[in-house]
RNA sequence: CGGGCUGUGGCGCAGUUUGGUUAGCGCACUGGUCUGGGGGACCAGGGGUCGGAGGUUCAAAUCCUCUCAGCCCGACCA
């Protein structure tokens, strides 16, 4: 470590910013590192398109810029953050025997199109050709690779086995946003488990959740494991960690009470029960001049509560008109009729579509003795008499309806996306709906990809069996980012210990000053010593610049060295999270801080 | 893909409605003097195809047409 010291030695008189390697014996050591020599370009104002907190602090603090939407260079510090943030997730999934690999991120269109994703993933995936024409696409997940691999297994005595890689994925998000949340290039750690039966598919997804939970805990994200969609490649136990943070874009129920936590896409509720009036009313078509929505109709004369209507939603599910049918007061989610119904592809029909199908424009729509079509209906109206819905017919609406009665109903689903305030399913209490960043997500893909890939080994008995696998990811960038959203006050950033670019910056106000020099110099050894990292702020600049810089880059501690406090024989230690300073003596500090930092780590 | 908005130096913006000298301002940057514990002052500088293309005009950052890019809301999204 006196190698080091000697390294990063700083030359009295050497004019700060000066770093040509001509007048400089400086060697790059990746534990510590002058900031007048660094390419920190910190900025006083966000970009003006910058909305999230992560988004605005990264830029503003030098840790990454955007080339163009969706993709962002890192910049040294942004990838020491980036890589340590890796390296956590590396070790969890090493502690659970996974195998690192690196595959290639451009991938033949043949392995997409046996697995039958190369149509299902439509526009999302960025495709290519080669000069021969032939097809390509850049890899936005990597079950297809790992699954060719895994076709040179062939005894269950290699089972199981858990691959795993961080590579960039490619994702031409409709719409990429808020910094590094959802880009189109990212770094992610996917991990797959190739097992034989279920029991030890099991065994590994529970892995993945201790390991998850673990780097979670390590980055100092408090990610809750929330019940999923499995989404539209189907799987049959999905769940996700999300990070609580108004930037995120999921919804997520949490129960108060109990440990409750779901995905509004998967989620539900208790609902009231709903005592309706009379059972064997007929039904009644009635004339609603105008009226197009569940509000008007309310107040109509003939009319009802919300609660008493049935609202007809038009939807196409891969190109085949279809009915959702929901309590008037209730509202759709489109990934529950995605996932009961499994279809790839959903959208609203539009108004001509409607018309066509059911004789009305929307406003005027029911399912009253509508046959040919498939009909999905929300299991909440199961067994509901006395409701009012459309007639297919402009301007009129129908009375008296029983549900079960008076409509073909193909299949009764949970379609309804439950709202905050509803009562928790398990234990009545009131759930509430926080916006939350998915920061990781596991799940059980079962044989779909072994069996579309052709992958078999023999068994005990001899005979073929397709293996069963588990997917498992977690998005670096967005993991940085999220930290990021959760760590921060109004002065910049506050990085958790493990995750910071630096642990401790040097702060020397006098760079003139060669007792302040060496002082830093000799708290720098210290901290190499132990493998810290140390950042050392000796640019010539005025004091308040350095301390706004400090405080924006979020190095967990500080030692600021001024000849002010050192003529007395101290220095001042202060943690970026409560900027409280305390004074050291300047003779015992490197041990004193060494000590605090490794106490509190 | 629908709705809204924005492109002027590295960042933040003014100027565009009503066309008219050499396109300005703050920050940042370079040299200098002073200063020296919370983004300091002064002096002197460097840096801009006004997103792009076409058009109208004696004259275009400004008007017209097309186009590209970016942001926000929604849709979408392992």
């Amino acid at each position: 470590m006196v190698a080091v010291f000697q390294q990063i030695h700083h030359r009295p008189g050497m004019r700060s910013g000066s770093n040509r390697r001509g007048d400089s014996p400086w060697v790059s050591y990746r534990g510590a590192m002058r900031w007048s020599a660094a390419f920190i370009p910190t900025l006083r104002d966000a970009p003006a398109d910058a909305e999230a907190a992560s988004h605005k602090l990264l830029v503003r603090g030098g840790f990454i810029r955007q080339l163009h939407a969706g993709h962002y260079s890192l910049l040294p510090l942004g990838l020491r953050v980036h890589e340590k943030v890796a390296q956590i997730v590396r070790e969890e999934i090493d502690a659970i025997g996974g195998q690192e690999f690196l595959l290639p991120a451009m991938h033949p269109a043949s392995i997409w199109k046996q697995s039958g994703r190369w149509d299902v993933m439509g526009d999302e995936m960025f495709r290519l050709q080669d000069r021969g024409g032939a097809d390509l696409a850049l890899g936005m997940t990597h079950e297809e690779v790992f699954s060719h691999l895994a076709t040179s297994l062939h005894s269950y005595k290699e089972l199981p086995q858990l691959w795993y890689q961080i590579q960039m994925k490619f994702r031409d998000e409709p719409r990429p946003k808020s910094g590094l949340l959802r880009v189109r290039e990212f770094a992610m750690k996917d991990s797959y488990s190739f097992d034989l039966d279920d029991a030890g598919l099991d065994v590994a997804f529970d892995a993945h959740h201790e390991a998850y939970v673990k780097i979670f805990d390590r980055l100092a994200l408090q990610a809750m494991p929330v019940q999923a969609s499995s989404g539209a490649m189907g799987g049959s136990a999905s769940v996700e960690f999300m990070v609580a943070s108004p930037a995120g874009e999921d919804d997520v129920l949490v129960c108060g009470s109990c440990d409750y936590r779901a995905n509004v896409e998967r989620g539900t509720s208790q609902l009231e029960p709903v005592v309706d009036s009379s059972i064997d009313e007929t039904v009644e078509r009635f004339p609603t001049p105008g009226v197009r929505t569940i509000t008007e109709l309310e107040s109509v004369d003939g009319g009802a509560n919300a609660i008493n209507q049935i609202k007809t939603m038009v939807m196409v599910l891969d190109g085949e008109v279809t009915l959702a049918l929901l309590r008037g007061d209730h509202q759709l989610n489109l990934q529950k009729l995605l996932d009961n119904s499994g279809a790839i592809e959903i959208r609203p029909a539009t108004s001509d579509e409607a018309f066509e199908a059911l004789g009305a424009h929307p406003g005027s729509l029911g399912a009253v003795a509508v046959s040919g079509i498939k009909v999905f209906c929300d299991l909440s109206l199961e067994g509901r008499t006395g409701m009012v819905t459309g007639a297919n017919e402009d301007d009129w609406h129908l009375r008296g309806v029983s549900v079960e009665r008076d409509i073909e109903v193909n299949s009764w689903v949970d379609i309804r996306e439950v709202q905050a305030g509803e009562a928790c399913v398990d234990c009545g209490a009131k759930l509430e709906v926080i916006r939350c960043i998915e920061a990781g997500h596991i799940f059980k893909l079962g044989r779909k990809y072994s069996t579309a890939m052709g992958i078999t080994v023999l068994d005990a008995q001899g005979k073929a069996q397709t293996p069963t696998m588990g997917s498992y990811g977690i998005g670096i960038g967005r993991a940085v980012a999220a930290i990021a959203e959760n760590h921060h006050d109004d002065a910049g950033l506050c990085w958790p210990f493990d995750v910071a670019p630096y642990h401790l910056l040097i702060t020397v106000l006098d760079v003139d000053d060669s007792q302040a020099m060496s002082l830093a110099e000799s708290v720098l050894a210290a901290f190499s010593a132990v493998g810290l990292d140390v950042l050392v702020d000796d640019r010539d600049a005025r004091p308040g610049v350095k301390f706004a810089d400090a405080e924006l880059i979020g190095i967990p501690y500080r030692l600021t060295i001024g000849s002010r406090s050192l003529s007395k024989g101290q220095v001042e230690f202060t943690p970026r999270r409560t900027g409280e300073t305390q004074m050291l003596d300047q003779a015992t500090c490197a041990s004193s801080v060494l000590d605090a930092v490794l106490a509190t780590r």
